[in-house]
DNA sequence: ACGCATTCCGTAAACGTTTACGATCCTATG
DNA sequence: CATAGGATCGTAAACGTTTACGGAATGCGT
């Protein structure tokens, strides 16, 4: 049992040194692996230390030595974020955790508070200096944080891409290739008339679904038309609000294509109350993040993708920038969009009659 | 503009004060509002400051003063957490950082690898001392965790019960209360099959529902029948396996008690399949942790409260044993079970015929 | 026996901050 | 004028590590 009763408390280094009769500075050779250390009296103080429970103070390292050792993760927990992307980080921080421990490198989360500004919280998180490096989430197309981060020189990596990014690294989900992938198939089954939803344009992630939405349409000889370009929360209720403002077009599109799988549970329902039926009557496709919808009839046709193998990517891209680790994960890919897979289900599988 | 391009690169205070003529010293007072320095200078001294984008080291100061005033909120980003529980962190979140901005306080989260005892991770991270304090979630009915807290004397506060933490603070959801509730409702409407279904008992909080619940039917005099207990994860797939296994009872129930609201889906799905309609045939009452179902048909009659509530009482609670904070918050609540509030649906609305 | 390389260990400086203590100056009071 | 006392500031020690440097001991070859 660690720390039994018989000991004095563990101070520091010192009292293991005492207590072996040895040298501080041997104590901490022996400790961190150096080299310069006999085999055996390594032995011995890796047993004191055990048997003492003594851990090194973070503080004193990372003042001496500049390093911390963890790397921190920012959220914005956001309303709308709390209510909607549930699970998503919690399983991209699997991956990330999992190539970490191999370094002994520990992953913290840092959630800027709803109401402060993410540019002032990053802005202390990085002055306390207690993460060696950053993963930032939740990118604006215009983010003030790049810019703060450049000149700090810290290592980052973001997860979603932003035009103040430049030339730093960063890993985004293919929603460009979702659109795309979902208005071919649209396409091939004969829709013409193909609405589509996504948040605000002012999260990057807005812009580029809506932007490979409608070169996809180009590319089909669609015309674009904007009123089929609904800005909603992805929630179930911003389904139910998509579906409420689809219906009261004149010209009703046959289809459309949602962010959230989530927003699916809501058009189903605002869609049925107008006797509507998924899947026969109109077409639905969606991404999947969470396996939430699994239950949903017809089962959703939708683009998905592992998690937390993007956090095994987004950590080795990290890691690859930081100069004490760059010589394992050389810096081959330093930007990349993380591809995802259709899943096809039943609420898009009708053919339309041609017209 | 901070940092602007004509200044030396900022390294500590030392280069602060050599550019302001003082010394170190005045420089620490001044910026920590510390008396015996003049107003007027300390203008100086926080305009320079500001000017340079000076702030203290973390490392420097903690090992001095040894504090981070930083607090730690511990999850465990188990699979079954992942897939279920998301959104409830990262609400209360937002209630404990309400209360800890006062207080110049920050909340970080340690995610708990997957593959790592819970028990050692959290012996790193109190060895690391890069946090004043803790909250601890996801409680075990025996949880070694405590064992360790105990005797580190670093204040906590454990957001759900267990039988290892003695008199140390906690708060929890009032899943007792719920269970009686739901057994009280639904015995008034006629009901005296009810089911129920609850994590495993490993879990307190698995244990507890199944006690309040058991006692309530003890109370109308009804006999427990362990037949009706399920034992099921919180997830739709959950749900749809409870209605499963109620389907195959000989006996089959006339209501069923969900500990969570997002089981209702699968289990609605699964009914349904069987030609059984909810609110109709079978009655249903369930704990409303997220507005995810909001869109079920029929509306799920739920218990449900206020999470950031709850966060801001946390906050509190684990603030009154902090040394530091204790003469702003008294020790009036050490301990506390946060009620919830019934919200009628129309899952449980009929009343059952007399047999 | 001598020189040299190697192995192991101790010493002390440094990291950036806070703070107890003492020094200095000024003002008011006797 | 002498002095007490308050206001303001500088000095230096301390927090717990890591690590460059040098010294002692050992082994080896000649």
């Amino acid at each position: 049992m660690a720390h039994g009763g018989k000991h004095p408390p563990m101070k520091g280094i010192r009292q293991l040194a005492d207590h072996l009769d040895i040298s501080i500075g041997t104590v901490s050779r022996a400790l961190n692996g150096k080299p310069d250390v006999n085999e055996e009296t390594r032995k011995r103080v890796l047993a004191a230390a055990e048997q003492l429970g003594y851990v090194a103070n973070q503080s004193g390292r990372s003042l001496r030595q500049g390093t911390t050792n963890v790397i921190g993760l920012m959220i914005q927990s956001s309303r709308e974020t709390v209510e909607n992307s549930d699970n998503f980080f919690l399983t991209v921080t699997g991956g990330l955790q999992s190539v970490f421990a191999r370094h002994n490198l520990d992953l913290i989360m840092l959630p800027c508070p709803n109401d402060e500004d993410p540019y002032e919280y990053l802005k202390r998180m990085v002055a306390r200096r207690v993460v060696d490096a950053l993963i930032i989430s939740e990118t604006q197309r215009i983010d003030k944080r790049f810019d703060l981060l450049a000149k700090t020189k810290i290592p980052f990596v973001a997860l979603g891409r932003s035009l103040s990014i430049g030339q730093h690294p960063w890993a985004d989900l293919d929603f460009d290739g979702v659109a795309n992938g979902a208005v071919d198939r649209l396409v091939a089954h004969g829709h013409r008339r193909i609405a589509i939803s996504a948040p605000s344009s002012d999260i990057n992630l807005g812009f580029i679904f809506v932007e490979g939405y409608r070169r996809a349409l180009e590319r089909h000889g669609i015309a674009y038309d904007p009123a089929l370009v609904i800005r909603a929360k992805s929630s179930e209720q911003g389904g139910y609000q998509v579906a409420d403002e689809l219906l009261r077009l004149e010209e009703r599109p046959t289809a459309v294509i949602l962010i959230y799988e989530l927003m699916a549970i809501g058009l189903y329902r605002r869609v049925m109350e107008a006797g509507i039926i998924p899947g026969r009557d109109i077409a639905v496709v969606g991404f999947r993040e969470a396996p939430r919808a699994k239950f949903l009839q017809p089962p959703l046709t939708c683009f998905r993708t592992s998690l937390h193998e993007l956090g095994v990517e987004l950590a080795e891209i990290l890691l690859s920038s930081m100069p004490a680790y760059s010589h394992i994960y050389p810096q081959t890919k330093r930007q990349m969009i993380w591809p995802l897979q259709l899943v096809p289900g039943e609420s898009d599988s009708f053919h339309l009659k041609a017209e």
